[in-house]
DNA sequence: TGAGGCTTGGTTTTT
DNA sequence: CCAAGCCTCA
């Protein structure tokens, strides 16, 4: 081992910690990085410090990652250090690294190089089918729940094998589950494709079956380190565990180096478990912990609010961030009258930081669930404010790029039926399901592919129109499959858009989204194009490889000038000058399907926390006192984080406790400490919120709201409380005038009157709030 | 084969 | 409320 001296540049401008953290050598390393400790400028400074005192060779470095983007920047920051070195190493996402081995070393175990990668659509589409061919659905499985479940299972390491060991047998739905499953295993390895899940667990098993295998891959990577280790599932940290393993020659396993947060964990829904990061020192024995809490983003006003929030988390290691740049400005709070109320003041905000110089790429506007975002863009195009929305219906996951991306896997893996199903009849040539069905049963009668199918199809016996639309369809495959053999992606491409016509046929309809569809094609040409310019080397296979692991098309471009909208979640690993977190509600966040789940709330919290340490400067938190959802209006309480947040961080614009406008009345009891908020909907209470002036209550009392926009809702939120209506009884309404109630459905807060009225017609009103008379 | 009506379900989702 | 998917009918 080389000794360092302090002078060295790598180790220029760090702290005690993170410069053991880069200098520590030892079998186990776990750096436990609070948010904005500059881990990724740690962990590249570790490789290059490795790399540069000659300890190791480039192709010894496995990096690992979740993300493109991490890995990415990874990669950037690494060549800065040290230029051409970095080539040969490994600095790639879980799942890319093991496409990586699977392509190698498929023939192992029934697979071919050129297997395809399904994405959750392309699994669920093969399960629908299944489910319809076994009539699951009668048994009460259905395709989400399948679906769900397999994942699970594969993030658990179980295979249709060792699940059936273990399936009860009298339990008829779990019978038909393992039909099912066993029938989608089949199905994959039929079409020689794997699922996202697959890709990990198959690695795995790949590993354990064949012991010398996994040597190759133990003695090549002495050095493997794994970012975000909290987010890891089973499956991951048994990758993670065979590849730093002792090989049978007793050569000893590579050094591991895991980076890590658990109070930044918040994808347990997805399986990843949190004991991976908090056993680790158990799982690796004489495994040595360094602690990053010095933040280098934010100020410590937020920060403070940070660890108060998190420090609600019982079983936690406890640690605090710290900075040295100061206070800061104080978080803003504001409560709105309704969500449109809450968007109007984001972008009263932004305008405001905006005009003070603050450009709009460096704010951000982050909330719980996707269906927010509707009040937002509402307003934000009103305001004409430039916004993007990140995450979404991903590039990839559209239709028109799915069906033209069938001809191309259909071209690289013929044994791939989902795609040839996919574009059979795309654009419409007339071969309906029961020409596919009659090519599927033929195929399988005589035990070839679908695709070798469609050569055949003479022998069919079917109408000259359509057998010739099949011959010219299986003509077109074959030449292009030729084309591929040689050529670019981009010439396989433009030759089937030329022969199918998909783009001239997009043009031609007379639905407007269809000219965005066809742009949208055009784009995936102009990709192959640059995958071309960048991969003079590259197949149709890597092509597919980069496209079915490449999330949302790389959304991030900070030079858009643009405010960023996104779900807390899409937030984790990013930073911004400004931050604005929306719906800070009970029911919303924590989220009511959370909410009741054990470690719900903990990890609800989590991701309150996450989207806090995204701000550098400025923090907004907001809510809003009434929000519509699946249609109806229903009352809003604040989360019962907000009470977390000391009271002397936050200036309140208009608090949840009292909006009436005073000016520096801040509500006692939503700062109170030890007054837990425990109501909810169906408690029928307002629990803790409203003890000094009737919380909500008191609105009626209320200036009216400064948008016009809160207008649409009714801005007269009362509470009806105990009001007693049966059906028969005749009401009056502020908008809709008298009416007589029909029935009465729901219970306490939540009670709706399903009300007809004379002249507006039949109308569900929230008993609670709704501005409504007995009569 | 497509349009339109009906049902259903509606957290989050790095790959 | 509202989007996606399914079913039905011309």
């Amino acid at each position: 081992m080389t000794e360092l001296s302090s002078a060295d540049p790598l180790l220029n401008g760090l702290n005690p910690q993170q410069r053991e953290a880069v200098e520590y050598r030892g079998p186990a390393l776990l750096i436990v990085a609070g948010a904005g400790s500059g881990k990724t400028s740690v962990l590249t400074r570790r490789i290059a410090s490795l790399i540069r005192g000659r300890e190791a060779w480039p192709s010894q470095i496995l990096a690992i990652t979740f993300t493109n983007k991490a890995a990415a920047e990874m990669r950037e920051r690494a060549e800065q250090m040290l230029g051409a070195a970095t080539e040969g190493m490994w600095i790639s996402t879980f799942h890319s690294s093991c496409v990586r081995i699977l392509r190698r070393e498929a023939e192992n175990f029934g697979f071919t190089k050129a297997f395809t990668i399904y994405d959750s659509h392309d699994s669920r589409t093969l399960i629908k089918r299944l489910i319809k061919e076994t009539e699951a659905d009668t048994y009460g499985l259905s395709v989400s729940g399948v679906a769900g479940k397999i994942s699970r299972l594969k993030n658990e390491l179980t295979d249709v094998d060792s699940y059936s060991r273990n399936a009860n047998v009298n339990d008829p739905t779990e019978v038909k589950f393992l039909e099912i499953f066993r029938g989608y295993t089949r199905a994959l390895q039929a079409a020689n494709a794997f699922d996202f899940d697959d890709l990990i667990a198959q690695t795995v098993f790949l590993f354990r079956a064949f012991p010398h295998v996994a040597d190759h891959y133990r003695k090549q990577f002495r050095h493997v380190m794994v970012d975000e280790y909290q987010d890891t599932n089973h499956a991951q940290y048994a990758l993670i565990h065979e590849l730093t393993r002792e090989c049978a020659d007793g050569t000893p396993g590579g050094s591991l180096t895991v980076v890590g947060d658990s109070d930044q964990s918040i994808y347990a829904f997805r399986g990843a478990d949190i004991r991976n990061i908090s056993e680790f020192e158990r799982d690796f024995k004489g495994a040595h912990v360094v602690m990053l809490e010095q933040n280098y983003r934010s100020t410590q006003t937020i920060l403070s609010a940070a660890n108060s929030v998190i420090s609600n988390n019982f079983d936690r290691k406890d640690k605090k961030l710290w900075t040295d740049v100061g206070d800061g400005d104080l978080i803003v709070g504001f409560t709105g009258y309704s969500a449109h109320d809450e968007a109007q003041f984001v972008v009263d905000e932004i305008s405001a930081l905006h005009a003070q110089g603050m450009g709009y790429n460096e704010m951000a506007v982050f909330y719980r669930t996707n269906s927010q975002t509707r009040a937002l863009e509402e307003i934000f195009i009103r305001s004409a404010l430039p916004y993007r929305i990140l995450g979404g219906t991903k590039f990839y996951e559209r239709a028109e790029i799915k069906d033209v991306l069938g001809y191309l896997v259909t071209i690289a893996n013929p044994a791939d039926s989902l795609a040839v199903r996919r574009i059979l009849n795309t654009p419409k040539r007339g071969i309906g399901p029961a020409t596919e069905t009659g090519l599927q049963n033929y195929a399988d009668t005589n035990q070839i592919t679908l695709r070798e199918a469609l050569r055949s199809a003479d022998s069919l016996g079917l109408g000259p129109k359509v057998s010739g639309a099949i011959a010219k369809l299986s003509g077109l495959i074959d030449e292009a499959t030729a084309l591929a053999e040689s050529g670019p992606v981009a010439d396989v491409l433009t030759r089937i858009l030329e022969e199918t016509g998909y783009v001239d046929l997009l043009r031609a309809t007379r639905d407007p989204q269809d000219e965005a569809r066809a742009e949208n094609v055009e784009e995936l040409l102009a990709v192959t194009k640059e995958f071309d310019k960048n991969n003079p080397e590259g197949t149709l296979i890597d092509f597919l490889t980069e496209v079915s692991l490449v999330a949302a098309a790389d959304e991030l471009d900070d030079a858009s000038g643009t405010v960023s909208l996104m779900t807390l979640h899409t937030a984790k690993g990013l930073e911004y000058n400004a931050v604005f977190i929306t719906g800070v509600e009970e029911e919303l966040l924590p989220h009511r399907m959370s909410a009741g789940e054990p470690g719900g709330p903990a990890e609800e919290r989590r991701l309150f926390y996450v989207g806090i340490t995204r701000a550098r400067k400025r923090l907004f938190v907001s809510l809003a006192m009434s929000r519509a959802q699946f249609g109806q209006t229903n009352v809003a309480m604040p989360s019962r984080y907000l009470q977390e947040i000391p009271t002397e961080l936050i200036e309140w614009r208009q608090s949840p406790g009292m909006a009436n406008g005073r000016d520096g009345y801040q509500s006692r009891a939503l700062n109170a400490r030890g007054s837990r908020y425990d109501g909810g909907f169906g408690s029928g209470e307002l629990g803790g919120w409203g003890s000094t002036e009737g919380g909500w209550n008191s609105l009626e009392a209320s200036p009216k709201p400064k948008t016009e926009w809160a207008n649409r809702v009714t801005n007269k939120i009362r509470d009806n409380g105990d009001l007693e209506l049966v059906a028969g009884d005749r009401i009056s309404h502020a908008d809709f005038g008298e009416g007589t109630v029909n029935q009465i459905t729901g219970e306490g807060a939540k009670r709706v009157a399903h009300v007809k009225f004379d002249s507006a017609g039949a109308k569900k009103l929230l008993i609670k709030i709704a501005p409504i008379e007995k009569l």
